[in-house]
DNA sequence: ATGAAAGCGCTAACAC
DNA sequence: GTGTTAGCGCTTTCAT
C-alpha cells in the first residue's frame, strides 16, 4: 500500500549494498522528522535532539530548528517515539459502571475529570476503558493494557479481580487503586468511609434519634464493610443496639433490591427513629419506600445519606449526606500514580481522605 | 539506556557487513514477536501472518503458533504495530465541563460511556480529554491530535472553536460531532433540540396553560437556538406571544446567572402561568427562585424541563421532562466515527434522534 | 556541534 | 508455505 523504494540501482538483494534507504523526502503524508531536518538543513539527529532539549545543539542551530517546527506545527509520531522510548505518554483509567446508574451518579464522572485534567497538566494522555460488569472488568483490563498501550492505571478496585490485581503486582505495572481492595495491599485512595459512616450516625444520635438503623450494600465491597464498621461504632459508643440491612446494588434490570431491603427495615422489629443510608444509589428507594408506608421523614424517621448529590438540595426533605471528596479523591489517584510511575514511591501507601456533613432537611436538624 | 547487541564479530562499521542484527533472543523486557517466532521455530513474518489471519500459512502452522501465543499471553506491541499500519486503534473524545457541573449531569458521562462501550466491542480505545473551558479546547484538541495518537475523533460540536474544527476539515481527519457546530457542516449526531422543545411547550399550551415563558441558555448555542425555535413555533400555532428570558451557563464561581435571569421573568411583565426550562442546568435555579417568591408549582406555573434526570423523580414537585436518548446518541456517533474511519461515509450527515416527554407533577398535568 | 547509522517491534513485499 | 528483509519515524550511540 505504502509506495516503499523505488528500485535504486538495481541493487535490492545483494548483501552488499549498504542499505540505501530513501534518500529524498517526497511523500504524501504527515511531515516526518526527515522532512524538517532537510529544511533546516540539519540531520534528523540534530532535531530529535533539540526536541527534547537534549545537549549537543549549537544555540543558533536549535533556534533555526525550533522556529521551523512551529512554522509548520510538526509533531514526533507518538508511536515511533513510544517504540523507541519505551513509553507511551499515556495512562489507563479503568471504571465500572453497573447499570447506566453509576455514570449517572456524580462519583466517576467527577473522579474521572479530575484524574484527566490533572493528567493533562503533565501532558499525559487517558485512556478510558469502562466496565458493565464484573466479569466485563478482565476484558477492560487486557483490552487496555494489551499491547503496553499504558504507563500507569487507576483502577476502581472494588470491581477488580484479585487475578488481574496479582499480575499487575507481578509485573511490577505502576498502577493506584481508587478504594480498597479486598485482595491485595497496594497503593491506594480512599475516603475515610467509616469515619463518615461514624459521622452520619454520630448526628443522628445527636439528634435525640435511638432506633437508628443501616441500609447498606452488599457487603463484598471493602467500603461497604467500613461503613458498616464506622456505624457500628457510633452506635455502641452511644450503649446502642446496631441493626444493619444489606442489599445488593442496583442491577441493569430487576426489581431493585434495595426497595426490598428498605420493605424489610421498615416492616421488622420495633419502629425506627432514624435511617443511615450507606450509599448514594439507595437513597431514592429508601424515600420512595418511606412515602408508599407513610413515614415522614424526618419526622418519624430522620435520614443520612452516605454521598452527596447537587441535587439533594431539591429533594423533598433536601438530603442530609456525607460528602465525599471526590475531585480530590481523583487528583491524589493521579498524583500517586504519577509518583509510581516516576519511580520514586509516594511516602503513604493508603491515602485517605476525609468526609464532611452537610446537614439539610432529612436528619430533622432543621425542624 | 538498552542494551544494544553487543560486537558480534568487531564488524560494526564497515558498510559490507550485511547487519547482523539480534541472533539470540535473550532481553529483559516483555516478549516480542522474535520470541514467539523462536519457540514456535518458525520466522516472526509467520508470526504476524498468523496474529493477523493473513493467507499463506500452513494450519498446522498456524494452530502450533496460536497456541504458543495463547500461552504465553503474548500481545504485539502497539506502538510497533501502529507504525507499521498507520493506525493506532483509539478514537479521542473531547468533552467540555464548565464548572464542575457538566460531569455531574447525566449528559456527557452517559454518552461517553456509550461510546466507550461500542468501542470496546470494535476493539478500539477510547481516548479521552477534558475541557475546562473553551479556550481549553484547543490545548485538549491538541494534546490528543498532537502525534497522531487517534484513528478518529468525538467532539463536543458547541465548544469547539472554528479554527479547530476547520482544521480537521481541512485534513480530511474522521470526525463527527455531537450537536450541531455554529461554524461547519459535517457529519453530526444530535437530538431533535426543536421539536422537544415544541413537545414541552405545547404539553403545557395543552394543559390549558397561556403565559408560558422559556428560560433559555446563551443564545450562541445552536442547541440554544433550536430550541427556542421549538417553543416559539409552538407558541405561535397557539396565537400566543412568545416569552424568552436568556441567561449564561453555570460559571465555575460568581451568583448564577440563571438565577437572575429566573427573577426577571418573575417579576417583569404580566404573571406566568406556565414555564419551559431550556436546560437541565437551570432547574434547580428556577425552583429556587420560584420557592423564594412564592410561587407554587405546578399551582401558579407550571414547569417542564428540557432534559431529564433519574433524580427529578424525587424533586417536588418531581420535574416534567424532555427526556434525550443520550445513551442512543452516544453510540449514534461512534457508529457514525466508526462508518467514517472505515471509508464508507454513513448515509446521512445528520442523525437527529427523537426525544420524549416524561409526564410528571411540576406540569401539573397529574394534580 | 553535527551527522551517520543502528535499531525499537512489528508488517508487508518478495524470494525461495 | 515459509523465510528474508526493508522500512514505518523516531532516538541514541558513536565517529567525526
Amino acid at each position: 500500500m505504502s509506495p516503499r523504494r523505488a528500485g535504486t540501482t538495481g541493487s535490492r538483494k545483494k548483501k552488499a549494498a549498504p542499505r540505501p534507504r530513501r534518500a529524498t523526502a517526497r511523500h504524501g503524508g504527515p511531515l516526518t522528522i526527515r522532512d524538517v531536518a532537510v529544511m533546516a538543513a540539519v540531520s534528523p539527529g540534530t532535531v530529535s535532539k533539540v526536541l527534547n532539549d537534549a545537549p549537543g545543539v549549537g544555540s543558533e542551530t536549535r533556534g533555526r530548528v525550533l522556529d521551523l517546527v512551529r512554522q509548520l506545527d510538526y509533531h514526533p509520531d507518538a508511536a515511533a517515539r513510544s517504540l523507541v522510548v519505551r513509553r507511551t505518554g499515556s495512562i489507563g483509567v479503568i471504571i465500572p459502571h453497573t447499570g447506566s446508574y453509576s455514570m449517572a451518579s456524580a462519583y466517576w464522572p467527577v473522579l474521572l475529570t479530575a484524574i484527566t485534567d490533572r493528567a493533562a497538566e503533565r501532558d499525559l494522555n487517558v485512556l478510558l476503558s469502562t466496565a458493565r460488569s464484573e466479569e466485563d472488568v478482565d476484558s477492560a483490563y487486557r483490552s487496555i493494557l494489551r499491547g503496553r498501550r499504558v504507563d500507569g492505571l487507576v483502577v476502581g478496585a472494588e470491581q477488580f479481580g484479585q487475578k488481574q490485581l496479582m499480575e499487575l503486582l507481578v509485573k511490577g505495572f505502576p498502577f493506584v487503586m481508587v478504594g480498597k481492595s479486598p485482595f491485595v495491599s497496594h497503593w491506594c485512595v480512599d475516603v475515610d468511609n467509616a469515619g463518615g459512616a461514624c459521622l452520619a450516625t454520630r448526628h443522628l444520635l445527636g439528634l435525640g434519634r435511638r432506633r437508628v438503623a443501616m441500609l447498606a450494600g452488599p457487603e463484598a465491597y471493602p467500603s461497604v464493610h467500613d461503613r458498616v464498621e464506622g456505624y457500628r461504632r457510633a452506635m455502641e459508643e452511644a450503649g446502642l443496639e446496631p441493626r444493619v440491612q444489606h442489599c445488593g446494588y442496583q442491577q441493569a434490570s430487576g426489581a431493585p433490591p434495595a426497595l426490598l431491603a428498605v420493605e424489610q427495615l421498615l416492616e421488622s422489629g420495633p419502629g425506627l427513629d432514624g435511617l443511615f443510608v450507606g450509599a448514594g444509589d439507595l437513597a431514592p428507594a429508601a424515600l420512595a419506600v418511606a412515602a408508599r408506608h407513610g413515614v415522614g421523614i424526618p419526622k418519624d424517621v430522620a435520614l443520612v445519606v452516605f454521598d452527596d448529590h447537587p441535587y439533594y438540595d431539591r429533594f423533598t426533605p433536601a438530603l442530609t449526606a456525607v460528602s465525599q471528596p471526590i475531585h480530590d479523591l481523583g487528583q491524589a489517584a493521579f498524583d500517586m500514580l504519577f509518583a509510581l510511575m516516576s519511580g520514586e514511591p509516594p511516602e503513604v501507601r493508603e491515602r485517605i481522605l476525609p468526609t464532611r456533613l452537610v446537614v439539610r432537611d432529612s436528619c430533622g436538624a432543621r425542624a
